[in-house]
DNA sequence: CCGGGTGTTCCGGTGAGCGGACATCGGAGT
DNA sequence: ACTCCGATGTCCGCTCACCGGAACACCCGG
């Protein structure tokens, strides 16, 4: 549990975070600064060191530019993620989407009762980037700006089956049914559903995620899985015609930019 | 009620104020990157290069570093904010705040029939960090992620009146009435109400902003206002409760880091 | 075939970033 | 009280990684 995406190991010295590329550069140096808010959300320079294993002094520096485009907050003598990333983040999606997309989701919360999310790969990982969750529901994965592996949750799966081009029992599986299931595994005591969701091109850019209690009747299960499909095909619909283009991707024009060795 | 002579809202255009210091410093850089696609969603090199005078060079090798840590996503050739962004947005706030506060949010919405935000100052800006939207409301100025000056928004003036410590007429007649009121000045035929939102220690952190269509009656505004002040009372309130903290700021630490000699 | 528009690569000079060392503050322990 | 410890903020000289001009590869429309 507690998916990684954490600390690293400790004081090790060099960022731990897998990432795949030189570990230097200092936009990733200060993105891994940023991310160190994801396990505590308050912070001060020695601490962000620790956690990183980047220098204090670098560390003071690097929290005080980011400190003046509104990317971190001070707290006292500490630190906290800033509101400028809140607003870059919401320009992440094209400009109705959200407001399109969320009547949607609520039916589907409505109908299941459960918690609703929707789901955008990102990198390795996959991002809650809609969500529609039940009065006092305790679903942790589907909550709004979480962020897991894609390899530990149903979502993910899914996502994998269709996109990345890597067959395996798994995914075989899941194209074939057009969804994914997981029955209290991932979430002990709720049931977990998972489809697609593509743009205009067939493409699959996301998945919609259902997490509901376990019930004793299969039966409701069986009618949660219809209406999930039945709400991911809507809303592959919604965002083609609001032209939106949910989660854009527009043209694929250069396809393959020749990539760097 | 006086008539506030708000200066006309600027529509988008170019790059939004600040970056006051060092215009050097490759974080400012990066964040001047990411603050270009406030104003067209989809860019490409030589798009950013242009926007931000920045070379074409250095926004390459800048534009693929962000891509890394996932700021940004390839959309064929060219770059869009990306999810990892959002993720960080939402992690801004303290983990229970918006699931809280929306409820209150929303009753405010329903009573008034306008639209409802709630905003932060972001250096001499300000943000909307949480709103509630009437169906088919076309209030630009409420609307989730949006950032604005905060000279140029009711809600902004709100904030400046309860925070910085230079008086003005304006300061002290909002400070006086404990909230300020705009008539069809900053959106045409709409009439704007801001009121402040405070901490536990009686620290103004945020406004709560209310745009209604202009009424006939007079009465109507009034009850608004009134809807409006309770409402941020009870905000302020509600954020002192769930130990939400709403918008930290926690101990006033080190209020005066000694300043370079 | 050309001219103007992209995105991308190369490479040398240099200034920005690095980090060791120091100053300072605040709280806990004795 | 005095001290230790860990916190944040500051200074400064060395060096290496970033910068950006120039050149390249590519795709279009004329």
């Amino acid at each position: 549990m507690s998916v990684s995406a954490t600390v690293p190991v400790e004081s090790s010295g060099a960022v731990a975070t897998e990432s795949d590329a030189d570990p230097a550069s200092l936009v990733t140096r200060a993105f891994v600064l940023l991310g160190a808010f994801r396990s505590q959300p308050v912070l001060g320079v020695s601490e962000l060191a620790r956690r990183t294993g980047i220098p204090r002094t670098t560390v003071h520096r690097l929290a005080n530019q980011l400190l003046e485009v509104g990317a971190l907050s001070r707290v006292g003598a500490r630190f906290r993620l800033g509101p400028t990333l809140f607003e870059l983040g919401n320009l992440h999606y094209p400009p109705k989407m959200r407001e399109t997309l969320q009547p949607f989701l609520d039916d589907l919360q409505q109908l299941s009762g459960g918690d609703v999310g929707l789901l955008e790969p990102a990198g390795r990982d996959v991002i809650v980037i809609q969500a529609s969750r039940a009065r006092q529901s305790t679903s942790k994965l589907v909550k709004l700006g979480t962020r897991m592996p894609a390899a530990s949750c149903i979502g993910g799966h899914v996502l994998l089956a269709f996109n990345s081009g890597r067959a395996s029992r798994r995914s075989d599986e899941i194209r074939a049914n057009g969804y994914a299931l997981d029955r209290g595994v991932a979430e002990p005591g709720r049931n977990v559903v998972a489809a697609p969701v593509a743009n205009r091109q067939g493409r699959v850019l996301g998945a919609l995620m259902v997490s509901v209690p376990i019930t004793a009747d299969d039966d409701d299960l069986g009618r949660v899985v219809n209406a999930t499909l039945s709400f991911a095909r809507t809303l592959t619909f919604a965002g083609q015609t609001a032209e939106v283009d949910f989660l854009a991707q527009a043209r694929p024009k250069a396809s393959t930019p020749p990539r760097r060795a």
